[in-house]
DNA sequence: CTGTTAGCGCCTTCAT
DNA sequence: ATGAAGGCGCTAACAG
């Protein structure tokens, strides 16, 4: 039984396939009642036209591609969630491309997954700057994730790093906190050096001291850092992820160090299980769903051609300040005061 | 600066398209000299064939799809990522569908994704028998992941939930444990129905108790089942899976409970946080990661037509039992014992 | 070894 | 309102 071509419905029918293609586009243009016999004829023979043909006619295909670092990582998984329900709800479907953290590859990731779509949604925290850019126009449309374009011309969405880490170390500064270790993330990352500028800002105009660590991106990297951490003799750590905070967290009860007593941790993203670390996570809430929904929201636009959808997405009511109506979103994370921060001791 | 097709090389190779074709898929009756021309025109203009119209003559699309009851699931997030490696590895593309645990949807979505690419891995813990088997042949070419196929014609890999869950027992009977309190899954999934089996063989040979209660899959199910866990008196709760093991020891300790002194805990899985839960959760390893490469070992298999691939995929070496090399690889889940249980009280 | 031609399955002017 | 015909970009016979 090979599949039914739409030659095979409009014989059936005793139409055209002109006549086919128009009546099950519900192109106007038909006879109503010739538009149901054809309608009968399809479904008789379980038709459906074939998305390939179809996507090469219409130059379009209904997918979008979402090129993430690391699919383990939490974060990145809640926005392939965000971004895939979103897709969905609007009838495109999602291809997922996970650069395995191999920066030199994703640029040809992102192209080659580029021409079996429609457009990218590109997560590249770590790809240098002068190499995004000469990307970016191969792949328009896209949007980007995490990133400040240089160009104004890319759609951007992302988390306010800086309002985050700010607002740590003013929870942190206000236990009366004064010497603070940060676990960097990868040198090389956008986010990092958000976190870095934020936290330098903040050293500025508070009499602080801030050691800065070698770091990483995972627990194991966090687990490795807390003797460099204890050796600083900060009263307060700030990791650069959340993940890196429960490494740190989990070698410091080894060592019997005392959490928060001896030293408060504070991580980054609120990611799933924060709140179930011992003790819970003080952290910012990144909302990651929420920035994959606008990630496909931006990415609808660009596609609907000028002005197209102004879909209402997410659930509207409490929308984090200026955030989802700009062109350019970004959210702020919001402070979770938890278990793992308290008084500085001494 | 439009595309250049396959014409454009042609034209400045001056060639015809059928050589152009030729050349760019290494096809051996090309004079080399040509071939080189080619190859050269082909670069000058950046040109490379278009995925889509490929596919359509081709009749492959070097794409699956992936159908996930829940991509905020950890387990089926591992999944993907194993099977999104492994296939990338071979050039193929992953198409990801999150059927948002909407068993009515799940059936359409499979078959809208599968036009679209060569083959699905379909993971639907509950959908009925009888729809999942009036669905594989239209699937087909489809491997199932986490359950039992009817006909011995589909590809099928899974975890052992029997031995995952008779370990877990055991552990637990060996610490003296005799009345055990068990939070069930979603009624109607296979995954739930296995471990009751398991459970009751259990109980039929070693005399104990077991309690069942009504459960869920996720966090806050745990946590919703912790007085009722208490009620029964149970010295161990055996929980569906991780999560609704951290949900329910979130909410013991809110009661006061210890754990494990009062009341030992496991879990199913071995989730990538259930190490780091206080305190740290005995439980059943799935190596789940395995489990989404072997999916697409056993795809990539049918996909070869006949006899073609016998690829080393994974680490090789340390293989689960009689994993692997079966056409329907049952990974056996590891016991891994942590601090949630211990000697039953009293 | 290379070029010509016929589709893959569908949509869409262009006539009628 | 409907049909005929020309591609979308590429590959695979089928001749030379």
């Amino acid at each position: 039984m090979a599949r039914s071509t739409i030659a095979d419905v409009a014989r059936l029918a005793g139409v055209s396939v002109a006549t086919v293609s128009r009546a099950l586009n519900g192109n106007p243009s038909v006879d109503p009642a010739l538009a149901e016999r054809v309608r009968a004829a399809a479904i008789e023979l379980q038709y459906s036209a074939s998305p390939l043909a179809r996507s090469l006619v219409l130059g379009r295909t209904a997918t979008i591609a979402v090129v993430v670092p690391d699919l383990g990582n939490p974060t990145f998984q809640e926005v392939l969630r965000g971004l895939s329900l979103a897709a969905k709800a609007e009838g495109y479907h999602v291809l997922v491309a996970d650069s395995a953290e191999a920066v030199e590859e994703e640029r040809a990731l992102a192209l080659d997954t580029r021409r079996r779509t429609d457009g990218v949604v590109l997560v590249a925290p770590r790809m240098p700057d002068d190499e995004l850019a000469a990307l970016l126009p191969e792949l328009a449309p896209v949007v980007l994730v995490n990133r400040r374009p240089d160009a104004k011309t890319v759609p951007t969405v992302g988390a306010d790093y800086s309002a985050g880490v700010t607002a740590l170390l003013e929870h942190l500064h206000g236990l009366g906190h004064r010497s603070f270790a940060y676990l960097a993330g990868l040198e090389r990352s956008v986010s990092n050096a958000a976190r870095v500028a934020a936290i330098e800002a903040f050293a500025e105009r508070s009499a602080i001291t801030v050691h800065r660590l070698p770091g990483g991106v995972d627990f194991d990297a966090g687990a490795a850092s807390a003797d460099a951490v204890l050796a600083t003799g900060a009263t307060a750590a700030l990791a650069f992820n959340d993940l890196v905070a429960m490494g740190l967290m989990s070698t410091l009860q080894g060592r019997g160090v005392d959490v928060p007593g001896e030293l408060s941790v504070v991580g980054f993203d609120d990611i799933p299980f924060a709140a179930y670390t011992s003790p819970p996570l003080t952290t910012a809430a990144v909302p990651t769903l929420r920035l994959g929904e606008l990630a496909w929201a931006a990415m609808s636009a660009t596609l609907g051609g000028a002005g197209a959808a102004a879909v209402a997405l997410g659930s509207g009511a409490r929308e984090p300040a200026a955030a989802s109506a700009s062109a350019h979103p970004l959210l702020v994370p919001q402070l979770v005061v938890r278990g793992s921060s308290g008084p500085a001791s001494a």
